[in-house]
DNA sequence: GATGTACTGGTACGCTCGTACTAGTACATC
DNA sequence: GATGTACTAGTACGAGCGTACCAGTACATC
């Protein structure tokens, strides 16, 4: 059975369920990443995927279905983002310039920032969702934790969320000196010459 | 006819503009620091103040005003809370452990965690509103760097911005062990032993 | 005691929302 | 080519919203 999507880009404009499923899906997404989750509605959704307002609740039974899927869109993006980071570090034996520069350069692309932000926001706002953005928090902390022990891939975490944050509410970026700084504190063993 | 409150605690209820007024702004308060800035309606700061919906139009002329009152009843809650955190640490001498306890003490009490927590989303939906949640930071930096050069001061707020997220998210605060350690990292200076 | 006004409560309007419903339409299968 | 069905489009409905409006009511001032 084979699909044959053939040579058409997407051909999404009739009898394509799937493509219009998924359509529907990342024009809700790119709107909870850049409207917030609270102003997420059938119609918006509609617009923006090119599709009927019936098309939005003929694929999804209810607005916090469709808007999970979205969600789950979004974190999917994290798992592989987090995979490269995981590349990166481990090419170079979890220095601690490495690990700075990649929080750096992440800040440098604020839609990244701003979509995994989304996620958290979407978790205060709705607890049932907090596994799905703790996902960039645990993956992290794992992914860390293979350079370094335990507690200190959990600060780094931490500081890494400190980091987020600070790029979503001001308007000029943490530079690399101060980060690398920080991280290099953070990852310098604790020196039990005192005391 | 005598309306006869009587011994009514705090005569809210007639004849009390000021009171009445202020009795809104707390409720529209206490609405955003529990369900979020988005939730917020006349009809329900009315029946939390009390009051009814008419109070909450004839004294605000819009809900964004209303809501900007209440949002900077916090902020200035922040104030006070900076303060106290800056005679702590004068009184101590920026010692690390001093200021992952306060840190943690912070963590502890999760009402005052989920209203700056509040101030942070709302800034993130309504970008107007960002200078007041910045006070938090750019209070917490000044009053660090009192102790500290400005570079770890910097690192140190991000640090607890990291942790304030965790602790929205998580269902355990860190513990004192951790943040102490972490607290400790960010403030020994850069040994220059390393050439 | 009369009167002006600051305040209060109740109701109404126009809007957008989630969701349901009802016709259509085009393809698969025969 | 007939037919069943998977999908589409348009419209409708009830609810909640911000806000406006209006008739009252109690106090200050005289």
């Amino acid at each position: 059975m084979d699909v044959g999507a053939g040579s058409a880009p997407i051909e999404r404009s009739r009898r394509n369920p799937e493509g219009r499923r998924r359509a529907i899906v990342e024009a809700a997404a790119a709107l909870i990443v850049e409207d917030g989750l609270t102003d997420l509605t059938h119609r918006r959704v509609a617009a923006r995927a090119g599709v009927s307002l019936s098309a939005t609740t003929y694929y999804f039974s209810s607005l916090e279905e469709l808007s999970e899927e979205a969600l789950r869109l979004l974190a999917d993006r994290i798992d592989t983002e987090l995979a490269a980071v995981a590349e990166t570090l481990a090419a170079h034996g979890g220095d601690p310039a490495v690990l700075a520069g990649i929080l750096h350069g992440y800040l440098l692309e604020p839609m990244r920032v701003q979509a995994d932000t989304a996620l958290y926001l979407a978790a205060t706002q709705r607890p049932a969702l907090r596994p799905l953005a703790l996902r960039w928090f645990d993956g992290l902390v794992e992914v860390l934790s293979n350079h370094v022990d335990a507690g200190t891939a959990t600060a780094l975490a931490v500081y890494a969320d400190g980091v987020t944050v600070h790029a979503m509410l001001h308007d000029e970026i943490l530079d690399l000196a101060a980060i690398t700084r920080a991280v290099t504190a953070l990852m310098r063993p604790d020196d039990g010459s005192r005391r």
